[in-house]
DNA sequence: GTTATATTCAACCAAATGGTTGACGATTGT
DNA sequence: ACAATCGTCAACCATTTGGTTGAATATAAC
């Protein structure tokens, strides 16, 4: 059906899939140019290059070219209000580094 | 293909859809009989029960028989994960971008 | 000007998703 | 015993998703 996708559908989504979480955490670390985020990846480019347009279109990156080198830059503020709302669900613990270390090693050992 | 889902994949894939995060803000009010879940929707029981049967399986949800009614109970610990996840690209700028980067940088050379 | 690099596009494909309907088993009420 | 209620199952269907390949575009380098 139409799917009148809402912001929460389309971050959600973006997020669904090991792919994409990989590239944001990626992009943590520094802006980075197409051909360079799907390097790590056993997949085409064009797979990448799609994942990426996902990425863009939930605001969860921002691409912007610069002569043939089109770079990409996390934006993290779009992740806030499905974050707000998940917290309404429950006061979690504020963010515990830890636990986040654990679940981005189990992410990092297990797409592949 | 590998379809390796790991638990952020079943819990974004879980709350990339309307009717189940519905589902969910309804839960949190009181536990429910499936076919009073339903009832607000305008889509068939078996529809709703396909998507108890996901947040089910995503941990989001708790089902318990009694009789011949069949409670859902929300699980808001089953956000945590994610939450934790997605907090935490927006907590690096304020807090201590560093020591994550340098933990990041072991990770990522250490790919297997 | 030719060649190499960076990225996307278009066409295709298999599998997953979200829905339908009708039949079914299990439980409750009369 | 019989009928109604609760919920799932199985078979189907259309659309979306996540991938492929090969051609196309745009920029950079030689």
């Amino acid at each position: 059906m139409a799917a009148m996708s809402n912001q929460l559908d389309t971050t959600f989504q973006a997020l669904a899939d090991p792919t994409r979480r990989s590239i944001l955490t990626m992009l943590l670390e520094d802006d980075m140019a197409v051909t360079d985020v799907a390097a790590p990846f056993e997949m085409s480019l064009a797979a990448i290059s799609k994942h990426l347009g996902i990425l863009t279109r939930a605001g969860l990156i921002s691409q912007e070219r610069r002569g043939r080198v089109k770079w990409c830059k996390l934006e993290p503020d779009a992740m806030r209000d499905a974050s707000i709302w998940m917290q309404s669900f429950g006061q979690f613990e504020a963010v515990n580094l830890d636990a986040f270390e654990r679940f981005l090693e189990t992410e990092l050992s297990d797409d592949d």
